[in-house]
DNA sequence: CGCTATCTTGAGTAGCGTCAAGTCATGTGG
DNA sequence: CCACATGACTTGACGCTACTCAAGATAGCG
C-alpha cells in the first residue's frame, strides 16, 4: 500500500498557519508584538493559498474579502484607467501587505497579478478588524503598515514628477536592494521577476528607455546586467546617481 | 466700560468644538456615524488652530502629536528629497484628514502649509486610537480614509506616470472641481489657490507648460482663465481630453 | 505709485518616445 | 536531441513633447 500521492498535492488551506511560528513574523503584520500578544493574533490568518505565475490575486472592482501577506514570491499591482491605460503601480514581496487599497470602497482599486509562483497568507479583513480592536498593538501596526504605503506612494511620485529616466532606474535599483537586503538575500546581486516592460510601465518610461538606461550603468561599471540577473558593482557610485543633476 | 478688544482675538482653542455640531461632519472623519457614536468621538478634537497663509501645518521630521482635519482654508503638502528636491505631493480643502503619513514612522515625512488662512480641528493621535477601539465604526472610518489616500496617490502615479501635459491639468481641474462640488461650491467656477509652480510641482510640469496648456484649454473654449480665476466652460470636453489620445 | 511676485509667450534644444531591425533565451514538437 | 517558434531584450535612427532661457505683461502690496 503505497502513501499518499505525494507533496506536489498538500492541502496549504489546512496547513497550520500561526504567525507566532512565522518566520517573516518581523518583516510582517505581526512586527513588533510581544509573545503574548502574537498568541492572540494566531488566528488571524485562517488559510494559505497558492497563486500561480500569471494569475491573479484578485481584481480591480472584486469585493474586499481579506488582506494579504506573501509568504513567498513576487506580485505586481496595476491601476487601471477608464480608457483601458494601465500601470504598475507596485512590485511586492515577502512580508508585504497587499488589497488594502479595498478598504475605503469596500472593492479592490487594482490588479494584482503573481510574477512567479507564489503563497499568500490570506486574513479576512473583519477579523482584522475584531483583533485589531482587541490586542491595541496590533490596531497600530496596521495603521503603521497603512501609513508606510501612503509614505511609499509618496516617494513614488517624486519619482515621476522630478526624476529622469536614469534617475528613475537608479532609484529603482536601490529600493529593490535594500528591500532584499532587509529579507536576507544579497543587496548586490538578484534576479528581476519583472520584464523591462513592467519596470518601465512602474517608472513611468518605455521598455526601450529602461533597456538603454540599464545598458548606460553596465558602461559605467555600476551593474552588470544580463537579461533579468543584476549585480550591482557599485552601490555608492548608483546612490550618486540621484543627487546632482538636479 | 468697554467690552473685551473684539473677535479678532476669540481664542480658538478654548471654542466649543464639538464633532457632533460641525456642518463638516458628513464630508470629514465621523462621516456616516450614527448620532449616538457621534456624541462619543465629542471629545477627540481637543482644539481648533489657525494656520496664517505661508505657515506650516508642521514640517517633515516633526513628531507625530496629533492629526489634522481642515475647517477651512486651502494647504498643499510637500515631500522633500535628500538632495533638496522637492514636489507638492497634494492640495487640501475642508473635511480632508492629514498627518496620515507621520503614523508609520512617528514622524512627519512631508511639509504641510498653508496656501491661505486656515482653520484646522487638532485630533490627538493617542485619542483618535483610543476612541477608534472603542467605537468600531470611528475604526472603520480611519481605515476607509487612510484607504482613501492610497487609492488617490495611485491616481496620482497614473497620472504622473502615463498621462501628457495637457491630459495631467485636465485631470487636476476636473478633480477640483468634483472636490468644489461635493463641499456645495460650484463645480465650474472657483479660484486657484495655488501657483502655477506649485500646479506644475504636483503634476510633474514645469510652470511655462502649465501655463501654455492653460492657454490651450482656453483657445479651445473649454475654459476661462484669468490668472488665478477659472471658469469651466465645457465639462465634458474637459473630460474627453483624457480619454482618446492613446 | 513703484516694487516684486506671478504669469504669459516665444525661440531653441534635450530627452525620451516611436518605429524598426535584429539578437538572445526559452520551451515545444518532431 | 535538434529545429523552430515565440516572447523578451537590445540597439539605432528619427521626431515630438516638454524643458530651458529670456523678455515682457499683469496683478498684488506696501
Amino acid at each position: 500500500m503505497k502513501n499518499l500521492p505525494a507533496p506536489a498535492v498538500v492541502d496549504f488551506g489546512r496547513l497550520r498557519v500561526a504567525c507566532s511560528s512565522c518566520s517573516l513574523r518581523e518583516l510582517c503584520l505581526p512586527a513588533g508584538l510581544e509573545a503574548r500578544e502574537m498568541e492572540k493574533i494566531d488566528r488571524l490568518v485562517n488559510q494559505r493559498r497558492r497563486v500561480r505565475k500569471g494569475e491573479h490575486l484578485y481584481r480591480a472592482g472584486a469585493p474586499l474579502a481579506a488582506l494579504y501577506a506573501i509568504r513567498s514570491g513576487f506580485m505586481k499591482s496595476c491601476v487601471l484607467y477608464e480608457d483601458g491605460r494601465e500601470q504598475v503601480a507596485g512590485f511586492h514581496m515577502m512580508g508585504d501587505l497587499l488589497g488594502m487599497d479595498a478598504i475605503g470602497g469596500g472593492r479592490h482599486m487594482s490588479d494584482t497579478v503573481a510574477l512567479e509562483d507564489c503563497e499568500v497568507c490570506e486574513i479576512p479583513f473583519p477579523v482584522l478588524q475584531r483583533l485589531s480592536r482587541e490586542v491595541p498593538s496590533l490596531q497600530h501596526q496596521l495603521h503603521r503598515v497603512m501609513s508606510r504605503e501612503i509614505v511609499r506612494d509618496y516617494g513614488v511620485m517624486l519619482l515621476l514628477g522630478s526624476m529622469k529616466a536614469e534617475e528613475r532606474l537608479a532609484a529603482f535599483l536601490l529600493n529593490l536592494s535594500q528591500r532584499f537586503s532587509a529579507r536576507g538575500y544579497s543587496p548586490t546581486e538578484f534576479n528581476l521577476r519583472m520584464t523591462r516592460q513592467e519596470i518601465g510601465s512602474y517608472l513611468g518610461l518605455k521598455l526601450e528607455t529602461v533597456s538603454r538606461s540599464f545598458s548606460a550603468f553596465q558602461e559605467q561599471k555600476l551593474i552588470k546586467v544580463r537579461q533579468r540577473h543584476v549585480c550591482i558593482l557599485d552601490l555608492a557610485g548608483l546612490r550618486a546617481m540621484l543627487g546632482p543633476p538636479r
